[in-house]
DNA sequence: GCGACAG
DNA sequence: ATCTTGTCGC
């Protein structure tokens, strides 16, 4: 089962929050990319009510035939608020437990949001790999860095930077759809993670995990 | 001081 | 994220 490595507790203010990530950022790892993904994790978070109230939602996605192998939902609350920046703190708690509850490990952990794309290079992405140690990456239906826009073919992709540097891509998935936003979370390259997207995503612009999760937990009581 | 700012 | 009509396209 997917267990999350105790790093560090759960903050409740900003500043203890950019402190974690700033002390977790020197373990994401570059390397360790599964030769082979069968199977990929799409994690989406739906708020009910305005008062903090969400289900956490996982699936699990076959990667040749786009079925979903296995889910899990968990109801929880939330009391940190959304910050840009601090999407995880906000999110990955009961992501995490929903994650504990599945009965197939994935190959890779296809997050909504952003990886390397951050501003302190620490999305949810790498944030949820780091803990779990699996294989991850983000992608988000919105930027936080600058980009030109990618060539209108199926495929086609422009660096997605921040701060002068290449922090992940811009990536076109259907023709004349806006681009989604790509970027590394731990153990996978910037290749493989468009290479993974452009295969999760054959018929529409976001990926079947993102989709399949979002379903389910929209659908969820 | 002003604008920008994942979900 | 979520609140929402009509509309275009497969």
């Amino acid at each position: 089962m997917i267990r999350a490595r105790e790093l560090h507790p759960w903050p409740s203010t900003a500043a203890e929050a950019v402190a974690i990530q700033e002390r977790l950022r020197p373990l994401v790892r570059f390397d360790g990319e599964p030769a082979e993904v069968r199977t990929a994790a799409g994690l989406d978070v739906a708020y009910r009510d305005d008062s903090g109230r969400l289900v956490a939602a996982v699936t699990v996605v076959d990667v040749a035939t786009l079925s979903v192998v296995d889910s899990a939902i968990v109801r929880g609350e939330t009391d940190f608020p959304y910050v840009p920046g601090l999407f995880a703190f906000r999110e990955a708690p009961s992501l995490l437990r929903a994650l504990a509850e599945l009965s197939v490990v994935p190959d890779v952990l296809v997050c909504d949001g952003q990886g390397l794309a951050h501003p302190r290079r620490f999305g949810l992405a790498c944030h949820l790999g780091v803990l779990t140690d699996l294989p991850s990456i983000g992608v988000g239906k919105t930027a936080m860095g600058r980009y030109e826009p990618p060539g209108e073919a199926r495929g086609a992709w422009s660096p997605l930077r921040m701060d002068d540097e290449v922090v992940g891509r811009a990536l076109r998935t259907q023709r004349g759809v806006k681009p989604v936003f790509v970027s590394v979370g731990h153990r996978f390259t910037l290749d493989g993670a468009c290479d993974l997207v452009l295969r999760l995503a054959p018929k529409y612009r976001l990926p079947e995990t993102t989709r399949t999760a979002d379903h389910l937990g929209r659908t969820a009581g």
